[in-house]
RNA sequence: GCCGAAGUGGCGGAAUUGGUAGACGCACAGGACUUAAAAUCCUGCGAUCCGUGAGGUUCGUACCGGUUCGAUCCCGGUCUUCGGCACCA
């Protein structure tokens, strides 16, 4: 033991302590209730960052204070270990993914354990090792079963530079996520997860998710982007073709003034045949082939069309409508055709002008200021319906339901809803991910691998050199496979999974991570799921967040998980800022936390991270501000070590006898309730230390007074080494062991408070004269209103500043405040 | 463009239900200790004006207005910053 704090002595020492304890062992005791607490496992990169370091040691925080409230804590730790990094130090380096990772989920892990974060590592899970992706493949194989999982030829994003296919979620601004390339098209057969099979429910639980920020759930649902409308369908003149269009809008079905097509439509071509525009069309199509992604979903670009030679007949109104192809019809959400209705919507209203087509106004504005025979723009807003046959005069929004009746009792139509939220496409042209575990015979088609034989390993005689397709197809015997039906020769699938897969199911290996026999058991899911705290970055609000939901959902359907909702609370910190900018290796603004442990150490490192920021909000780093954390911790370790000794045979109780007494007895008992507070319902760590700060300042001049009570200043002391624990470990150990205790501080019990030193003599009365503090007063605490008033005009001051003044009335508020309302 | 969040001292932030704005910390300044420095301890620290002083005045939570005895908090409008979506019919 020594006077000074000697933080990496103390850190090394308790951490092994721990380890050699196996304290953060965790087991399903049926007589406990459970807490499943999970930060977001990482990828391994090899180093942990800053925001790794917040996300830990926030979690750490809850751990250590849920575990000393008597919660059985599950608390794992594991890696996301997929993707591509590896792969790439593969191609430069000539180190085999398997290898680089393995080298890093090490190296993190000894970064982690020196943080002093309490993770039970037996349950350890890395997602590329083939007894976690047996059971990702034994996933896949479950959706295709269910009729989940399709493959489909389909023009997909494509990275020119990765050579990869991009999900829609992984093109940002036409670019490719990781690398920044211009994103273009590939024809080519993918795998799909149907996702939208689960729009609905993915949507409507949401609703069921209270303890969700509401900034994620409205990304999600954005995102979902459910809009109910009507299916029409549109008799093709001249033909027996039906044009069905989706519009959100049957309102405005008298304002058709012409149809528009995606130009992958597949009436395209007959539409064309023999009208004499197979020319203007050809050249049409020809210029949009040679326009990048990011051109075409531009919403500054103009719209462009071409007219097909055709028209259709609206089956309401039996009015002639021409058929064009445009730029801004997407072939992939509703039909891939549209009505246009120029005179009320915006981009129809643009396209009318630039082609001089008819403008038909169907809605009637409310304000007499709008001319509908000379509109500038399209009329969006809700109205009167005019034009309209049997349906003008009614409010447009009674005429939507109206007429999506009349059109499905016609049988023109139905009411019908729209998602835009696309399926998942989730093939990778990738060595470094999980194979997708299906075979094509030519007999047969394409079949799962039978489940005894999984997993479907990923081979090792591959070639990686970035290029082409994936590497999978370099390997000499990986392809050849017996069909898992008819057993004839057959060919594997080469490509592998996106890696979101392997993080949409974690949480569940995490239950039972060790099993052999199935992903895990129904049982110990259903002990600890739902994790009753996520804790992660608000970057994963919609991809991974939505596929876990959608995962849980479907392992809930065939009966393998007992909740549909796989995370109850979610907590989305912010980023680490350096200078007000996030932390990069371009911007060179990086602090390294191996620099920072090495000259402060874990504890003082996990304190000013959690000082110094709320953790939903951006935190700033500051050195200054981790110099005066450090400083707090040495003041509290003198602290410690003088009194520990002091009052190592004080009295275990006390009674707060003289006035500094009770201030420090009041102080204490605040500082509990308010951590306990701060830490269970608000996770506001920052003013939690900030009350501990309190307490540490009046403990430091409590104990100056000769008149001291031995046994308050003990209770004190454990109070405070106590409160501490969960943001600094180690240091607490050290401190709960020099003030004489055998236990360590993990284990022990939080400490509760005395509601009743709560409660003072006399309590600061704040004066006010119409709103304006002008005095204050010590008044006994249990005055009511008319006591209170009382007492303020018996103050001098305030007679003083009443004299002569008539006051019309006063309003007074017990515990805090008397205001006086005095004419002017 | 649409949707959402935020704006408080020199800085990070606090004020939990409409009731003392600026807790706690950083930085800074002055002082004590020291031969000196570091460390530590003490004091001050939104602006303004009045006063030698004790003390007091007025303003102040992005801006303009409203509700209220009382507004950082509620309502209407404006500006700025950040985030999400972006031709989704």
């Amino acid at each position: 033991m020594s006077d000074r704090y000697q933080f990496d002595v103390i850190e090394k020492k308790w951490q092994e302590y721990w380890a050699a304890n196996n304290l953060f062992k965790t087991t399903e005791e049926a007589g406990l209730e459970k807490y499943y607490l999970l930060e977001m496992f990482p990828y391994p990169s090899g180093k942990l960052h800053m925001g790794h370091v917040r996300n830990y040691s926030i979690g750490d925080v809850v751990m250590r204070y849920m575990k000393m409230r008597g919660y059985n804590v599950l608390h794992p730790m594991g890696w996301d270990a997929f993707g591509l990094p590896a792969e790439n130090a593969a191609i430069q380096n000539g180190i085999h993914p398997f290898v680089w990772t393995q080298d890093n989920m090490e190296e993190m892990k000894v970064q982690l354990k020196r943080l002093g974060i309490a993770y039970d590592w037996d349950r350890e899970v890395a997602t590329c090792k083939p007894d976690y992706y047996k059971w990702t493949q034994w996933i896949f194989v479950q959706f295709f079963k269910h009729g989940l999982a399709y493959k489909k030829k389909n023009p997909v994003n494509w990275c020119p530079s990765c050579e990869t296919v991009l999900a829609n979620e992984q093109v940002v601004d036409g670019l490719c996520e990781r690398c920044s390339t211009v994103v273009g098209k590939k024809d080519l057969d993918q795998w799909y997860l149907k996702i939208t099979d689960y729009a609905e429910r993915l949507l409507s639980g949401l609703e069921g998710l209270p303890g969700w920020p509401e900034k994620v759930k409205l990304m999600q649902k954005n995102w979902i982007g459910r809009s109910v409308g009507a299916e029409v369908d549109f008799p093709i003149e001249g033909s027996d073709k039906k044009l069905r269009i989706f519009t959100t809008r049957p309102d405005t079905l008298f304002g058709v003034t012409f149809m528009v097509l995606a130009p992958e439509h597949p009436y395209v071509a007959e539409l064309v045949e023999g009208t004499g525009q197979g020319a203007a069309v050809d050249e049409f199509m020809h210029r949009l082939q040679y326009l990048s992604d990011i051109d075409r979903a531009s919403t500054t670009l103009e719209k462009e069309g071409v007219f097909t030679g055709k028209y259709v007949i609206n089956p309401l109104s039996g009015t002639k409508a021409p058929i064009f192809i445009a730029n801004y019809v997407l072939m992939d959400y509703g039909s891939g055709a549209i009505m246009a209705v120029p005179a009320h919507d915006q981009r129809d209203f643009d396209f009318a002008k630039k082609y001089g087509l008819d403008i038909v106004p169907v809605i009637e504005p409310e304000n007499p200021e709008i001319d509908l025979d000379r509109l500038e723009e399209a009329f969006i807003s809700d109205g009167k319906m005019i034009n309209s046959g049997k349906f003008s005069g009614l409010p447009n929004r009674e005429g939507i339901a109206r007429i999506t009746e009349f059109i499905e009792k016609e049988g023109i139509g139905k009411k019908s809803i729209n998602f835009r939220l696309r399926d998942w496409l989730i093939s990778r042209q990738r060595y470094w991910g999980t194979p997708i575990p299906m075979i094509y015979c030519s007999e047969c088609g394409w079949n799962p691998e039978k489940e005894e034989n999984l997993p479907v390993l990923l081979p090792t005689d591959v070639k990686f050199t970035g290029k082409g397709e994936s590497p999978l197809t370099t390997s000499k015997s990986f392809e050849d496979a017996k069909c898992p039906v008819c057993g004839r020769s057959a060919k594997r699938e080469t490509d592998t999974m996106d890696t979101f897969l392997d993080s949409s199911w974690y949480f569940l290996r995490f239950c039972d991570s060790q099993n052999e026999a199935e992903a895990f058991s129904k049982d110990n899911a259903k002990y600890w799921m739902a994790v009753d705290q996520y804790i992660g970055g608000v970057e994963h609000a919609i991809l991974h967040l939505m596929y876990a939901r959608f995962f849980t959902k479907f392992l809930y359907d065939i009966g393998s998980c007992s909740v549909d909702e796989p995370f109850t609370n979610l907590l989305t910190q912010g980023m680490v800022l350096k200078d007000g900018r996030k932390m990069s290796k371009s911007i060179g603004n990086v602090v390294p936390p191996d620099v920072i442990l090495k000259k402060y150490g874990a504890d003082t490192a996990r304190l000013f991270i959690l000082f110094a920021s709320p953790p939903e909000k951006e935190l700033e780093w500051s050195d200054a501000g981790v110099e005066g954390s450090y400083r707090f911790l040495n003041r509290v370790y003198r602290l410690a070590a003088e009194l520990a000794e002091a009052v190592a045979g004080a009295p275990g109780s006390y009674a707060a006898v003289t006035g500094a007494d009770k201030e420090m007895d009041y102080m204490m008992n605040y500082a509990i309730k308010k951590v306990s507070n701060d830490i269970s319902t608000r996770f506001s760590f920052n003013t939690a230390i900030s009350a501990i700060m309190e307490l540490v300042n009046e403990m430091y001049k409590y104990k100056e007074r000769a008149d001291r009570s031995e046994g308050l200043v003990k209770k004190a002391l454990d109070s405070l080494i106590l409160l501490l624990s969960p943001f600094t470990p180690h240091i607490c150990e050290e401190m709960w062991q020099m003030a004489g205790h055998s236990g360590c501080v993990y284990k022990a019990e939080w400490p509760a408070y005395d509601e009743s030193a709560l409660v003072m003599d006399v309590t600061e009365i704040v004066i006010q004269i119409n709103g304006k503090v002008k005095e204050r007063i010590m008044a006994s605490s249990g005055l009511d209103r008319d006591g209170l008033a009382e007492a303020a005009l018996s103050d001098p001051k305030v007679k003083a500043l009443l004299e002569g003044k008539k006051v019309e009335r006063h309003v007074a508020v017990p515990g805090k405040l008397v205001n006086f309302v005095i004419r002017a």
